[in-house]
RNA sequence: AUAAUAAACUGUUCUGUCGUUCUCCUGCUUUGGCGGGAGAGAGGAAAGUCCGGGCAGCACAGAGCGCCAUACUUCCUAACGGGAAGUCUUCCGCAGAAAUGCGGGGGAAGAAAGUGCCACAGAAAAUAACUACCCUUGUUUACAGGGGCAAAGGUGAAAACGCGAGGUAAAAGCUCACGGUUCCUGCAGGUGACUGCAGGAAAGGGUAAACCUUAUGGGCUGAAAGGUCAAAUAAGUUCCGGAAUAAGCGGCUCGUUUAAUCCGUCAACUGACGGAGCGGAACGGGUAGACCGAAUGAUGCUGCAAGCAAUUGCAGUACAAGAUAAAUGACAGAAAUCUUCCGUCAACUGACGGGGGAUACAGAACCCGGCUUACAGGUUUGUUGUGAAC
RNA sequence: GAUUCCGUAGCUCAGCCGGUAGAGCAUCACACUUUUAAUGUGGGGGUCCUGGGUUCGAAUCCCAGCGGGAUCA
């Protein structure tokens, strides 16, 4: 299922602030990802959000604009995470930021994210 | 017809797949959710946060001082530093010999209440006097002292009303004619700023986006305001109730008096049903949290009327986003508009076919009224240039 | 969402109640030295963020914009 529900987002300011002070990060340019392992309360396997600095970008338009083509690649890929997961039974928080200074086209971001969750995979096995 | 420029209006459409927020309906369920269907889902500037309000909390006897903002007139408005219509003045463009007219931009309380400042140059930058001119004293030319004067010279951004005549030792608004400026008075027009005419007075450089004076307005803070709740409660859902409710009085587990609402549908004079609200019971999530504030309003649209207009009144009609690490999207295809290239027809402009490119500025964050700034393409109007025809 | 400050030489900053824009470091040339460094002497380098306005005159005063920073749970 290629959904995204409430759940499934990161919501918590809580857990993103840990997330920035403790959290482990996976850098492709221009994405880099932070996660970190949670407690399994809500019983959701995966939480994650999206953000873009507006220190690279000010129009606010551009960044709603990268954030939901980030949001939506993660959308699209994010199932076989979701089953490896499972699997392991270890809930993660994840956090995309684009750290690229200028906006690049959808396919790039989708590649790249896509590169980054088969890292993340491969490293979280050893 | 075309190009430039200014203002006003407008602000691309459709289909497919997957997904998102809210509302309604519905199925399953361990009551937490999961699935299906339908509907709604960014702007003219949502932006900058430059003004003005609503709203909320705190403060508050009255007056004064201080601080901030504004400043031609009349009107509009909830209010404004906004808007409309005007007055005077100045600058730019065009037409014209000029007067003046048209279009556009700026300015306008007070410099005649007081204080300050005006570099360099210049005698002097605001109680003027260097050269020069005139009178006079020292024996005479020269030179020096005293006095008069402000016409001529040069400096400067700016030099003490302009010009002519009279006048004088030499001069000077010192006097007079003409002209200009400011103020006062009267008359006429206008709601008014102001304009015209007549009379009188005065000589006074600039600067208030220097201090300031006058008038008017402003209590302070800002939704991160503020409120309810938070380890078993709030919101919510389901079920039940019909005076269970509110206020006052009486020492008060109760009694008594008064008041008992609003909306919709059906019926018909007083009821029934449903909902809001009220009471009770059960369930009930997260933890830098939830809910209220917070989406019916100075609201939009249409028509009529008043007004030069801004705007206002009346009637009808509509309900039109509500997110919170923050929804309204991603991808693909087609159309539309603009532009460019090639080919054909045609003949200097277009038609047809094909290929390429572009479709802006920009994302609600409590809500309104303005201002400012950004903006592809299109439409309309004004001005100017060029070309053609008459 | 709200409040507030700043923008001047390649860099760090003065100058900000108006009158020709400066300092230190850097850079260039010369001297000193066998050479380099250090030192000394001299020089160059500025749309004072942009546009408009007030004024005789604006980096300075006023208005609008652009860019950057800080604070408030």
């Amino acid at each position: 299922m290629q959904t995204l529900t409430k759940a499934e987002r990161l919501r918590s300011r809580k857990t993103i602030s840990l997330l920035f002070e403790k959290g482990k990060a996976i850098s492709i340019h221009p994405v880099k990802m932070v996660w970190m392992q949670t407690a399994n309360k809500e019983g959701v396997i995966l939480q994650f959000g999206v953000t873009v600095p507006k220190k690279n970008f000010k129009r606010a338009v551009d960044r709603n604009r990268l954030k939901r083509q980030m949001r939506e690649a993660m959308r699209k890929n994010k199932l076989q995470l979701k089953n490896f997961l499972e699997e392991k039974n270890k809930p993660c928080a994840l956090l995309l930021v684009f750290t690229g200074k200028e906006a690049v086209p959808y396919k790039e971001i989708e590649d790249k994210i896509i590169v980054i969750l088969q890292r993340f995979i491969s490293g979280f096995s050893n």
